[in-house]
DNA sequence: CTGAAAGCGCTAACAA
DNA sequence: TTGTTAGCGCTTTCAG
């Protein structure tokens, strides 16, 4: 059976429908000044009854924007995610974030992935915002710092916003206070009464992790607990790495009651530290993590953590590009979205 | 600072560089026949000097194709999981099956929730349809057997599948073999000794939920273990349906020694009602789960599943949408996607 | 095998 | 405040 494609409703239709020109009905569409009440309600009233709906390439093609909004991750680590099926929900968050926000405004999020290593980049960042001409792209970590990729946008004239970046430079930057974080974190432990806290930091090539130090040692300094070098481990986001600087830290003379890491797997690596040395988790070792990913939930015990705000960041994110005008990509401050600190069951009273 | 936006290249530049016609360039890109194999490296060597990348939206107006693939998710449940962070993968998975099945074959997939319950199920489709002139749709469930979604679908004479359906009608139909699945995970039980096996249903709701049972029931008469209907316990995918389910079936006289369960969340509870009388998994009590979303990975033990092949069920799909000439979508036999049983840590020799 | 012409549905620039 | 005229970049006829 060969059904044939109806015939769709065009502006034309619409026009003949409300008994106005193609550019009444386009000015109506697009919400432009200039109309008489009466002849937008006929418009719209003809609209309605043809159930008519602008066509996006159309649109893209005859004006100067796209309603297309541009989504970039990093290929390797995204599909290393998908296929480990680990529960890591960034990709989610993002759309949660950026394709609701893109929906509110009659834009479309699309989100493609590139290689960032390869030389490729380039070529394949330059080959989808020619086929795409998308109003704006959106930059998460590691592209959010490249050098490459923002040259390229910039001589694009392309807005883009880049995540988790608070580095200056051209586009947006959006990010999480990731010092202030660390402090709220600090806090808490030291409101339990803990004294002596440790913190476990992420590989020093990403500037949150920093940042993150100081905030801890921040709060440590302002509650007069000192500052004690041996406290602060260091490790690189990944699951050995957190064994091994929890390992160090609970082997220390004077060990710590508490601890912060930086993310969850490290987390998840100190988690296993105190088993196998028999600190029970919350009692004899309180336990702060950061990101708050989905497996924080299904840890003996559920992890308190600060949340990363990805869904927040990209619709937020997908609002600046929204109202920029295209070509215009003067800097900016930073964005600065707020975060959570989620108290779950691995942090308690010291000596609880 | 405003720069301008520069000219791209479009296929004039190339037809200029290589010194034939519009359409000559359009034939090589697009692999059509007629053209001199000198002539299409003429071409293609303009294109690659150029840096020429065919602009989708002109593609889409010329022509009669998008290459966009349109895959639809209901939004109530879709947005709540992604708020509740608890790692359900789906999206993920649909993701890295269709976006990179797509990417092969220079298609896009484009994501998107309608609200499967609202009366405006058909004007949200509709408008998706009308804006984006996708090449096919992908359906799941619960729209997959939705009547209303195939019917203007249908009339559209737009392609599309339907994933986690095998009921007769339009479109492609794309699911695994849930009946040999469970009857898979019945006969691992009975390699590792198993004789009195219990089996966890889900919502009648799902046809698959019918086809697991009988799967279950089939390799328990072929293993000669007889049919206790009282080792079928029904639920509904809810992790306490679950509870209820296993708490009946460990009740028992003569109880189970391994359970098979029809999701994750249920079978956690399963996990749950285990721990509570003290049976230790797997050595009192094997368990099976159905899907493997994350979560199974972090349980204690972790989880023996079936998976569900998402995303090879959503490439199949992608697949199948892309070689459909637009127009012809003539009835098929439902794609049936293999599956498999990942085995960990939940179940064991009997006895063991 | 190749090219010329027409138009897809819309918006931008201009005219009225 | 409204309408008219050109295209946008491509693919589809249909000629050659």
């Amino acid at each position: 059976m060969q059904t044939t494609r109806p015939r769709p409703v065009t502006i034309k239709h619409v026009a003949a429908e409300a008994g106005v020109s193609l550019q009444t009905v386009s000015r109506v569409i697009n919400n432009e000044p200039n109309v008489r009440d009466v002849v937008k309600a006929r418009v719209k009233d003809a609209v309605a009854k043809l159930g008519y709906v602008p066509n996006l390439a159309a649109r893209r093609l005859g004006g100067s924007r796209s309603y297309l909004i541009l989504a970039l991750n990093d290929r390797d680590r995204t599909v290393e995610g998908w296929r480990l099926g680990e529960g890591t929900d960034w990709v989610d968050q993002m759309l949660l974030g950026g394709m609701l926000k893109c929906a509110e405004h009659g834009y479309r999020m699309l989100f493609e992935l590139v290689d960032t290593h390869s030389e490729h980049v380039e070529r394949e960042i330059f080959a989808a915002l020619s086929a795409l001409n998308p109003d704006g792209v959106i930059l998460t970590p590691p592209h959010s710092d490249n050098p490459i990729i923002i040259g390229l946008l910039t001589a694009q004239a392309v807005p883009f916003a880049r995540i988790g970046s608070v580095e200056d430079g051209a586009g947006f930057s959006i990010a999480m206070d990731d010092a202030r974080a660390a402090q709220v974190a600090t806090e808490h432990l030291i409101g339990l009464g803990h004294r002596r806290i440790g913190f476990i930091s992420g590989s020093d090539e990403y500037a949150l992790s920093g940042a993150r130090v100081e905030g801890y040692q921040a709060a440590m300094g302002a509650a007069g607990l000192g500052n004690d070098p041996r406290l602060v481990g260091r490790g690189d986001f990944s699951f050995d790495s957190g064994l091994a600087a929890a390992e160090a830290l609970c082997a220390l003379d004077d060990p710590p009651t508490g601890i912060i890491v930086s993310n969850d797997q490290m987390t998840l690596a100190t988690l296993q530290v105190a088993k196998a040395r028999n600190l029970a988790v919350p009692e004899d070792l309180s336990v702060i993590s950061f990101d708050d990913t989905p497996v924080v939930r299904f840890s003996v015990p559920p992890l308190t953590a600060i949340n990363q705000p990805i869904a927040a960041m990209t619709a937020r994110a997908a609002e600046l590009l929204i109202q920029a005008k295209s070509g215009a990509t003067e800097p900016q401050p930073p964005s600065i979205v707020p975060f959570e600190l989620v108290v779950r069951g691995s942090t308690g009273p010291r000596g609880g």
